[in-house]
DNA sequence: CGATATCAAGATATCGATATCATTCGTTGC
DNA sequence: GCAACGAATGATATCGATATCTTGATATCG
C-alpha cells in the first residue's frame, strides 16, 4: 500500500494575522488595525512603525474576516447576459471593452469584480456582492426584475426606458439615429432604409431618432427588420430589398457586420457604394474601418461607459444620489 | 440646520443567519449548518425540514463567514494582461471566449471568478484567491515569476516553454504551423513567407512547426517580423516584400487581420489570391470568414480552453496531480 | 492646585459559519 | 439486566478583523 497522501487541499499558508503583528510591535491588535487603516487614532510615529513592520513581514489582510465584520463584500458582480449561441454576446469585443473600464475603475476603488453569467446569478457569491452591473443587449425586461428583487444597488448598460426606474448607462442611441439621418439628408439622400431589430431597446431608439429627424424633412424611411446582426443577415436584407424592387439610396445598419453584408450584396447587384447607395454601420469596429471601402459607422465609447457604470454603482453603494446617463456617440464618416 | 442624513452606506439587509433558522426550527445552529451542507450527520427528515425552512425564508449563506472559518475564498482570480493601447488584448474577442469557458466551469463548481488586470494583481482580493488563471499573450516571462511568488495554484494560457515549470494550457501552435506548411506543400507552393513575431512564444511555436515541416522538403520560408497584428501591419508587410522584390507564393500570417491586410496589399499589387499567392490567417474570426475572398485560417477552440484552464486550477486547488495540455487546432480551408 | 478636556492605546464583544469534542437516547449483545 | 455501542444532536471554541467602550496619561484652564 502506498503512503502517498493526497496533498491537503488549499493548504492554508502560515500568513501573519494582526494579532501576530501586534505581538511583534508590542501593541494591541486593534492598534495594528488602526495603523494599517490610516486611522487618525494612532500616532503618526506608531503608524509608520507598524506599517513598516507589516511590509517587512509581508502581512496580508484577511479579506474574509474584514468583510464579515464590516458586513460587506467589497465586491461588485458583473452579470453578462450570455445566450450560448447567439450572434452577439460575450464573444464579441463589446462587453469586453466595458469590462475593461469597469474593472479598472472598481479595482482602483478597492473593489473586486465578480464575473458571472446570467445563469449563475443565483450564486451565493453574487448575492453577497455590494452591487450589481448588468451587461446585456435588450434581454433586460425580465432579468432586471429578478435582480431587483435582490435589493442590491444595480446599474444597467443599455437604453433607458420609461417604465423601469433603475439606473441606466448607455450610449445616446437616439442621437446616433439623428446624426445618421442628418448625414443622409446633407448628401441628398431621400430614400433611406433602416436595418435592425426594433424590439431591441437600443436599436429602437436609434430608429426613433432616425425616423424623427427624417420626418422633419418629410421623409419616411423603410424599416427592414433583422434579428441577427451578422454579415449574412446584411446580405439577405439587401437581397430582399432588391427582390421587392424597393427603391432606396441609403442604408443605416445597426451593426458593422450588417453594414458590410449589405455592401457586399449591393456590389453583387451592380450598385456602387457610395455613389448609388450610402451605408452607415454601428460600433465602428476595426474590421469595419479596414473594410473596402472603409465603412462609415457610429462609434460609442465602451470603455468610458464601463468606467461610468462602475462609478455609479459605487455611488449607489455609498448611498449617494445617482442618475442615469447617456454617453455621446460620434458618426465616423469614411468612404461609404 | 438640516436633518437630512446621508443614507447609510451599504445598508446591511436584515438577512437571516443560521442561528435564526436554528431558533425557527428548534434545533441548534450547527445542525442547520449540517442540514444545509447535506451532511450525512443529520436525519434525512430534519435535513428536508430545515432546507425547506431555509427556502421558505430565503436564507442566504454568509460567504465571508464561511470563507473565514474554512480559510479559503472559493474564488479564482483571472488575471488579464492588459496593455492599455495594444492591438490585441482584452479588447479582442479571444480572452473573452476563454473567460466564457472559465466562468462557466468555475461557477458550476461553486467557485467565483474574480476578474483583474495585471496592474491590480497586488490587490488583496487577488491574494486571497484560492487559485490563479493567467491570460495574456506572451507577456508571461516576468509576470509569472511575480505571481508564482504568491504561492497559489496557477494555470497559464499560452505556449509551454521548457524553462518554466508551471501548468500551461494552450493551443497546439506547433501543429498549426505544420498543418499550414503541409497545406502549402500540397498545393505546390515553394516560396512561403511567415508573418508574425517570433519573440512571442505562441507565434514562435507556429513558426517552428512551419519551418520544420518545410525543411523536410528542402524549403526554407522567409520570416517577416511584425510586432503589430493589425490589418495595416499586414499591408505594410506585403508592400515591404514587394519593395525588396522578394519572390513568394504563399503567406502564413499570425492573425486574421494580418492576413486580410496582406491580401489587400497583394490585390493592390495586381496579384491574385489564391492563384498567385496563397494566404492563411490565424484565429478564424467571423470577419475573416466573411472576407472577400473568404479567408483560410487556423481555428483554436477558445471556449474549451477556458473550461480546461478552470478544471486544472480546481484540480490544483484540490491537490490533485495536474499536467499541462495542448489543444488541437484545425486548419479551415476557404478560398485563399 | 484641582478639575476637566484631550489624546493614545487597550479590553472586550462581535460578525456568521464550522470543527471538534461532548452529550443524549435508543439498541444490541451477552 | 447491564454495559457497550452507535446515531443524532448540542455546546463550545475558533477563523481574523473592527466597533465600541474604557482606561490611563498628559495638557489646559479658572
Amino acid at each position: 500500500m502506498s503512503h502517498a497522501k493526497k496533498k491537503s487541499p488549499a493548504a492554508a499558508q502560515p500568513g501573519l494575522t494582526m494579532a501576530d503583528l501586534a505581538k511583534l510591535a508590542g501593541v494591541s491588535k486593534i492598534t495594528v488595525s488602526r495603523a494599517l487603516g490610516d486611522s487618525p487614532l494612532v500616532t503618526a510615529e506608531t503608524r509608520e512603525r507598524i506599517q513598516a513592520l507589516a511590509r517587512k513581514h509581508g502581512y496580508k489582510l484577511n479579506v474574509s474576516a474584514r468583510n464579515l465584520r464590516l458586513r460587506r463584500s467589497h465586491t461588485v458582480a458583473v452579470i453578462v447576459e450570455m445566450k450560448p449561441s447567439s450572434s452577439r454576446t460575450m464573444w464579441d469585443p463589446y462587453p469586453l471593452s466595458l469590462l475593461g473600464g469597469i474593472s479598472q475603475e472598481l479595482t482602483s476603488a478597492g473593489y473586486s469584480v465578480l464575473l458571472t453569467t446570467r445563469h449563475d446569478a443565483a450564486n451565493a457569491a453574487v448575492q453577497a456582492a455590494d452591487g450589481l452591473i448588468l451587461l446585456g443587449q435588450g434581454e433586460h425586461e425580465d432579468a432586471v426584475k429578478l435582480y431587483d428583487r435582490m435589493g442590491l444597488p444595480m446599474v444597467v448598460w443599455g437604453a433607458e426606458s420609461a417604465q423601469d426606474n433603475h439606473i441606466v448607462v448607455g450610449s445616446d442611441n437616439r442621437h446616433s439615429g439623428v446624426s445618421v439621418a442628418e448625414r443622409f439628408l446633407s448628401i441628398g439622400r431621400r430614400h433611406p432604409v433602416f436595418i435592425g431589430n426594433s424590439d431591441h431597446p437600443e436599436m429602437a431608439q436609434r430608429l426613433h431618432g432616425f425616423v424623427d429627424e427624417l420626418a422633419g424633412h418629410g421623409i419616411k424611411p423603410l424599416l427592414l427588420r433583422r434579428v441577427d446582426w451578422t454579415l449574412e443577415s446584411g446580405v439577405e436584407a439587401v437581397r430582399s430589398l432588391a427582390a421587392r424592387k424597393v427603391h432606396f439610396d441609403s442604408i443605416f445598419a445597426c451593426s458593422d457586420l450588417l453594414a458590410m453584408g449589405a455592401i457586399r450584396a449591393l456590389v453583387e447587384l451592380g450598385l456602387s457604394v457610395p455613389n448609388d447607395v450610402s451605408v452607415v454601420g454601428y460600433d465602428d469596429t476595426p474590421h469595419g474601418a479596414s473594410f473596402l471601402p472603409p465603412l462609415s459607422s457610429v462609434r460609442q465609447n465602451w470603455q468610458e461607459g464601463g468606467v461610468l457604470l462602475a462609478r455609479k454603482v459605487l455611488a449607489l453603494i455609498d448611498g449617494l444620489p445617482v442618475s442615469s446617463q447617456v454617453l455621446p456617440t460620434s458618426l465616423v464618416v469614411r468612404a461609404t
